[in-house]
DNA sequence: GTTGAAATATAAGTATA
DNA sequence: TATACTTATATTTCAAC
């Protein structure tokens, strides 16, 4: 699906703020709300809009501590990678991950509550698996997600 | 501030769908819907809930190509820090970043339309940076964003 | 894009523990 | 005194035009 300005301005809108409601969200667009109401349904069925999500601070829900585990795989067998994959996804601790290039295979943001849990955690989430041949932790002091949208609509390629 | 199980309720609905009708996160809660309103005003207002956003497809907005860069810097002083931290912030193509204890001092997280992209942005916006000494990049092949919170209400140190 | 009915969010007032 | 519920008002959503 190709985006136009409006769209563009709509997403950037929802990125900034999900509970924008229509009626300001179509005037700061400048469309009507029934317009903007349309557009939005249709951005999320055709997958642009993945969904609406709240963000927490972690310290209210018991995160403590913060790590950036470095994870290699033994082997690099489709087998090895899909079993590890659907571990990780089913890890509470775990609020992110990365798959990527290079000699670690994945990069894994996890939220504890102290350094024992991440001690405890570490240990048999991920060294004592069978997929895992080496992992490295590192503290994370600050972490920050932005907001706003990296590209404008002329930037990308496709967009109308 | 400490959450009881109705609060941390409402937050782990609103984690999933930032949009649920305060109707339905009332009926889900168990609790009125007048009731969860305040509650949630009081979560969002101590600073428990920080914000809603939307989770955009990246190459719906342009972002074919993703990656991570880690960077040490040439020395650790405070300004060298704050001066790289503010950059950081306002440049277009992070999605996100973090700042680590070890040898790197931060990884970020950056979304940009191509190969091209991403060797003209690393160059200007790292490499070519006073406050940086040396940078490494990885692409990223998959990254997912785990919704489920973490722990329960109980495991969580000053929740009722 | 506009309008109006239905659904929903919000505020005020009341009860309850 | 806090928190939750009920009722009433205002706003928003959403479909028909």
């Amino acid at each position: 699906m190709t985006l136009d300005r409006i769209d563009f301005e709509l997403v950037q809108l929802l990125r900034k703020n999900a509970r924008l409601p229509n009626k300001e969200l179509a005037e700061r667009a400048g469309i009507a709300p029934s317009t903007a109401l349309e557009r939005v349904r249709r951005l999320r069925q055709s997958g642009v809009l993945l969904g609406y999500h709240a963000e927490i601070a972690p310290i209210a829900i018991g995160i403590g501590l913060q790590a950036m585990v470095s994870v290699r795989l033994a082997r690099h067998s489709r087998e090895l990678l899909d079993s590890f994959h659907a571990h990780l996804q089913q890890l509470p601790e775990v609020l992110a991950f990365y798959h990527v290039a290079g000699a670690d295979d994945f990069l894994v943001h996890v939220g504890v509550r102290d350094s024992a849990h991440l001690r405890d955690f570490a240990l048999a989430s991920f060294t004592e698996r069978h997929e895992v041949a080496h992992i490295e932790t590192k503290l994370i002091f600050e972490f920050r997600r932005n907001v706003e949208l990296p590209t404008g609509p002329l930037d990308a390629p496709g967009l109308a």
